[in-house]
DNA sequence: AAGGTATTTCTAAATTTCTGGAAATACAGT
DNA sequence: ACTGTATTTCCAGAAATTTAGAAATACCTT
């Protein structure tokens, strides 16, 4: 990963309400979770989402899946193992936050 | 750690030239490395160097020292291990980036 | 095609960020 | 006290972000 797209990425997390919406999808699991159901449960505009979930979707920490009128929002996981790779191997200094051991996916 | 202070560090570090500072500064280790020596090493101009220098004091990221005339910048190691342990407890699934474990520092 | 639900795009205003020149401050040495 | 080096603060302008109402679009059902 370049710094550039860390930056970015880490850029798009840095936002309290789009760390929630991250976070809400994250713990939504493999289902994922609607974007109407996001918006219950942050209550917040639609369309004030929506520009929030489009941040995400953009640096790739979040893809969509249509299932009829819904729109079904993921957690990438790969995306965020890779950017917490990053971080550590650019960010840490042996010994102090790292070792940080991040075992491949199997 | 709280959301909140996790995407105000989160921020903090989204934003390639801050990036890049805090990535210096691991790199410089223990002994830090001088605001002087970051803005000629980044080619910033010194009055922008200072304010970014500030976010990142701000949020905890980076400590300083005064050394005579010169200001001595350190990355705060146990804080980035904390941000990046909030991550992975708050933003990560069971068996996808995570397991990713963040040993206790001795 | 008509109607309903889901979501995005358009538009806009308030706020914040980013940048850096110029002036001010901090400290050491003479 | 004066000079010089190091750094910050003041100021300002350009650009980007954040927010959300209103309108538009997408899709399903009948």
């Amino acid at each position: 990963m370049k710094l550039d797209d860390a930056a970015a990425r880490l850029e798009a997390l840095g936002n309290p309400t789009r760390l929630k919406i991250y976070r809400s999808l994250v713990r939504a699991g493999a289902e994922g979770m609607a974007v109407g159901r996001l918006q219950a449960k942050l209550d917040i505009a639609a369309s004030t989402l929506s520009h929030h979930l489009k941040s995400l979707v953009v640096v790739g920490l979040v893809t969509q899946t249509r299932e009829g009128t819904t729109l079904v929002c993921h957690a990438n996981y790969p995306l965020m193992r890779d950017l917490l790779g990053y971080m550590v191997e650019e960010c840490c200094a042996e010994g102090s936050c790292a070792p940080v051991v991040l075992p491949k996916v199997a």
